[in-house]
DNA sequence: ACGCATTTGTTCGTATGTATT
DNA sequence: TAATACATACGAACAAATGCG
């Protein structure tokens, strides 16, 4: 490892006006040096990171010091740790619930077992809301997949996802609908963008002719309505996720705390 | 290392059936011991309680034991801990946002400014449902309050309540009427139920025609559907909660993490 | 099957820094 | 200024889980 002195250290900035921070604790430091880390790709999604003994000597720390910054990431879920085997860089590849972040559910408990279709997959100059909220000008490239799931035969989600056009350049519906498994996990093997959170602004809306069609449901017929912003590392924002959910046999479960 | 005379002792608790863990770290255990208190009312919300020094004499444990469970009961947002003053026992009295669990926010970024309105409050026999919901046996006395929120003259919550009949013995029309702030103040102030998380299923309906009358929208239009669960300490179930928001200028906000 | 090395998990102790009163 | 309380940092030891020889 190479030598790597002390972090940033604290010493003291002399503040003069406003109370800002200007000053850190050592392992929020560290813990922006590790998520710097997972930024660049240091580590990738699914592997193990070094261990604390190891870490603590690159960053010239202490263990305890690693530890905490380590637990901060890892209850930010960008980091999971395992007892015995290490530290490893949370990813979307080996997840046990399917969809980390698809908060639908049966109304009865039973497992969700729901079937994607494929609608569309197609490229396009973003519309001024999707730029905004991604980040981008208007006009800029982006990818449209419109996708369904369903439970059997009946529908339950429609998904219109747009998605930052130069990091997932060449996504096509060939590539995807080849692809078993969440479409998280492939961005993260095939484009190597991994989620990390994401923020939902939830609506009742009635259903418009065509939402009807495609959900089988009454035109007017009340669907909810889940906007979905995704960050990957570094808070940036490359996912916007329109969906539109049956629930009448489901609902959306939170927990407040 | 000292003798660690040990406040409940691991012991092998003998679980015959069901593999049971029947062992726990020791901060474990004294995080069960200061939920246990606060659950007793040893200290009630908004006072502090004992210094980790303090607390360790008194389990006869480490400071930084004590610290770890203090650290898991801060993050669930049980206690408070604020730098030179203590550790505090979270309140609703006392809170920066006024609604700690209401996830409605107004599309523009505004502060919400909602307005109250009392429409029932009487005490009844449980339906089926409710009774389900809080533990209670179906007949069993509940006191069921209906009250809207509304931003200027347009109403946009309409909330039925039902709460658990025997701790909320006295609670009547001109109690809550007479009272400013939220209502989970009330509960804690004047009943000593202090709500520590809920878990929240949220559909997509259509109005009837009561339900439109009351929140002055056209029959069928679409609502949001939020019924929460709320509990108090040992998750007790205590409150009922069955929310119908109009959301054509809030959305409901949600942190995926 | 057993033991050993590795890695995280728990617990203790101590010292020092920062915020509050 | 001093006392108190939480916050940070270091070090050490042992426990528990894992994987390997």
């Amino acid at each position: 490892m190479a030598a790597q002195p002390s972090p940033v250290l604290p010493e003291r900035a002399p503040e003069p006006g406003v109370a800002a921070p200007a000053f850190s604790p050592l392992y929020q430091q560290i813990k922006e040096l590790l998520t710097r880390s997972l930024q660049g790709g240091e580590w990738k999604p699914g592997e193990a990171i070094p261990s604390e003994i190891e870490l603590a000597a690159r960053f010239r720390v202490s263990q305890g010091t690693v530890r905490k910054a380590v637990d901060e990431l890892a209850t930010e879920n960008l980091l999971v740790r395992r007892q015995g085997k290490g530290t490893f860089v949370a990813t979307h590849a080996e997840e046990q619930t399917q969809y980390r972040f698809l908060r639908l559910q049966p109304d009865d408990g039973a497992a969700s077992g729901l079937q994607r279709r494929l609608l569309e997959c197609r490229r396009l100059r973003a519309p001024a809301d999707v730029a905004r909220a991604l980040g981008l000008k208007s006009g800029d490239p982006v990818v449209w997949v419109r996708r369904m799931l369903l439970s059997g035969a009946t529908p339950v989600v429609l998904d219109d996802i747009y998605l930052h056009g130069v990091l997932f350049k060449g996504l096509s519906a060939e590539r995807m609908s080849g692809y078993k498994g969440p479409m998280y996990r492939l961005f993260e093997v095939e484009f190597g963008v991994h989620m990390v959170r994401a923020e939902e602004k939830i609506r009742a809306v009635a259903a418009d002719a065509a939402q009807a069609a495609l959900l089988q449901v009454a035109p007017g017929a009340p669907l909810l309505s889940v906007d979905r912003l995704s960050r990957t590392y570094g808070d940036k924002a490359v996912e916007l996720r329109r969906g539109l959910y049956r629930t009448e046999h489901h609902h959306y479960r939170n927990e407040l705390l």
